[in-house]
DNA sequence: CGGGAAGTTGACGGGTCTCAATGGCCGTGG
DNA sequence: CCACGGCCATTGAGACCCGTCAACTTCCCG
């Protein structure tokens, strides 16, 4: 493992998003941190209905999300995952993995020990509180969606998907001059957003006739992100301080 | 304030879901919490779109529910709240609180202030540690609403809405001979369910004549629980050691 | 007796789903 | 080199679930 990402030198950390940890807290990072991993696109990082692991993960570099689906097939993607997101929290309360998290691209991601989790909350309470706020962070996303889901048109979705995706994606050094690569699927967007694929496919065919964005070789543009946003009633969440472990 | 509870004498931590607290432990919510306060129904505790309060709760008694409304008053309930639940983690990382929680009947709270958080996190590790727990908890019970309202039928969702509340109102003794007491009028349902209020009238009364459940004066009971959560693709997940702070 | 809140029901329209077929792209193998 | 299959995007037709509009009832309470 001699490409093992050093947390005090992780690139992520250099994004203005992520606030900054005492050196103390890098160091325990970095003992916390046990390995990292590297999956294909497509593999199954959390396995849904699995015995919930012992082990935990940052998403370093590449995208994933996070699923549930029902006995027939119907699936629900539940949230998008980008570099900096924590993931494994939830699974350790219930008696199997109540949800699955798959990759969209080759990703790596820093691996922890679910059993170093007390001495984290014990000795480094920053870190602790950290943890809560990511938690509490990644629902508010999923409140969003669900707000989305339940309450907005096949076409405000749409809309609101992208402006959400292009705006965190910013966060964290994703947009180029192409604007963002997205690499998601039309069945990835039907399942995020309660669609079914071909009416997602109509819909998206329909929104970029009418100018509202534009999506070449797989990367995202929008021709004015703000007016687009306040159109489809987008509430901007300022992340302020977001941590990273 | 001569009839504020005492943590330790809680009623609420007789029930057998929630996990026991060391006595250090105990000493500190109490001293955590700073008052109580009682709110009548329909009362709104946290505002959509305020500026952030500075002081958290415990539901003590009573229903509520948090939601989010768009501009042209669309609303999306995303969860209903019962004793126990924890309120306002989330209004700390936004400037503006991003839901409102309401009451659905006369509630009691526990008041908290959150410049004592950094406290509890320093000195009361295994506290910090339920805190993550309890909001990874209730976005757990957000994924599954998003499910329910993504892939599942008008009629699968009721289903599961009633079986969901129907469970969890029986792990704090709040269901009876008669069913449980739902305060929620068809609104609430068709909120909670990304439903139209005509929609969700009409496949409520195909529901009761098939069967499915039973409402007479506001107490829901089933025929036949398990089978219809079978019927219905209810992923249980079963709470074990569920904190309560 | 009047009025408002909640529930119920019918008619109608539309947004979304399902089924089905087609075309483009690309890697594989003959 | 080309044929082939698989994945993905696209498009049309028709059906159905669900939303909207509107009217009516019941109940409660002033």
């Amino acid at each position: 493992m001699s490409d093992i990402t050093a947390c005090r030198t992780c690139p992520l950390r250099r994004e203005k998003v992520f606030s900054p940890n005492t050196d103390a807290e890098i160091d325990f990072i970095e003992r916390f941190k046990t390995r990292e991993m590297f999956l294909k696109a497509g593999d199954d990082l959390l396995r849904e209905g699995a015995p919930p692991g012992k082990i935990l993960f940052t998403l370093l570099a590449g995208w994933a999300f996070r699923y549930r689906t029902l006995r027939d097939g119907r699936r629900q993607i539940l949230n998008f995952l980008l570099p900096g997101d924590f993931i494994g929290l939830q699974q350790q309360m219930a008696e199997n993995t109540p949800h699955g998290v798959q990759s969209l691209t080759d990703i790596r991601v820093c691996v922890f020990h679910r059993d170093r989790l007390w001495d984290l909350y014990k000795n480094y309470p920053g870190l602790g509180y950290d943890l809560t706020w990511l938690s509490a962070h990644e629902e508010l996303i999923v409140d969003e969606n669900l707000l989305s889901v339940g309450r907005r048109s096949a076409a405000e979705r749409i809309t609101l998907l992208f402006i959400s995706l292009y705006k965190r994606c910013s966060t964290v050094s994703m947009v180029s001059a192409n604007g963002v690569y997205l690499p998601i699927k039309q069945q990835h967007i039907a399942d995020a957003l309660g669609l079914s694929l071909v009416h997602t496919n109509k819909t998206l065919r329909r929104l970029e006739a009418a100018g509202i964005y534009e999506l070449r070789d797989g990367f995202l543009k929008f021709s004015d992100l703000n007016s687009m946003a306040r159109l489809a009633d987008y509430f901007d969440l300022p992340v302020r301080g977001r941590p990273l472990i």
